[in-house]
DNA sequence: GTAATAACTTTCATAATGCAAGTAAAAATC
DNA sequence: GATTTTTACTTGCATTATGAAAGTTATTAC
């Protein structure tokens, strides 16, 4: 695992890991969206490329931000999930959501409004949800 | 102009703004050690690169995260400010530390804590007096 | 007047991303 | 059992972004 961290910054180290363009989409379709596969992943709104797709999935699980694996008795299809790590990125991401819908008000057209406000009013107690829903994913 | 959003979702769309490894770092900068002329910036621990520096510069001026400003009877050394929009950003900062606090802990050494500390127990509190901080220093 | 400083810009090498097409194994269908 | 489809990639190549270093211009200090 070659991690190429800048500094000590608790901040620029994260942004080493996970600071670009696809990785955290990636993170938001599986917390959102359910999605576990490659080809789901594949068939975001973003249109992310199949190589760089296949480059963040390797990374991800390099840095255990998730895990692949296998169902049984399927040897084809890969199922992806969120490891500790991984799940603890969902109040990051809920503060990214949260500025956008406060700050991009001309380019997010309404669509994007219910998405913030499930948790905008009680932000602590959806991550609370949102934990114990992850945890029942895997059960 | 160029195509800016890559959908209408409020996490893909702040990532196209600010999805990069040093936009944060520069209102980190700003936010945290008062930094706000383009030599300080460019002193930074991670050694960012002076074109990236412009670069990045402009492009927050651009998107109104940042204001530039001069000094009365300083003709020369230019003033950034966080706006609005850039001093809201601190929350995300705040989790992205949390998270590196969390779960980087094979990296960071302690001198990561201290930083951390002062917010977690109480990120609300250390959120609205960073806020009033932040007027302050606008006088 | 000369030197130093601040804020860039330019050049060029390297790395990352984006797009299209191709591949291989597994699974589903005929 | 053979063929088609699905899944998960990989490869090649053009474009774009980043990084390192040196150069430029205006302003300020000496």
């Amino acid at each position: 695992m070659k991690q190429k961290f800048r500094s000590n910054c608790p901040i620029s180290s994260a942004l080493d890991l996970i600071g670009d363009k696809w990785s955290l989409l990636i993170i938001r379709d599986m917390m959102f969206s359910g999605k576990k596969t490659y080809s789901e992943f594949s068939n975001s709104n973003e249109k992310i490329a199949t190589n760089i797709l296949s480059n963040r999935l390797t990374m991800l699980e390099e840095l255990e931000i998730i895990n692949k694996g296998k169902l049984e008795g399927n040897k084809k299809t890969n199922i992806y999930s969120l490891t500790q790590k991984g799940k603890e990125l969902l109040p990051i991401i809920l503060e990214i959501a949260q500025w956008s819908d406060n700050n991009l008000n001309d380019h997010l057209q309404d669509g994007a409004k219910p998405f913030v406000n499930k948790f905008k009013s009680n932000k602590e107690g959806f991550i609370q949800n949102m934990y114990a829903r992850f945890e029942k994913q895997e059960g």
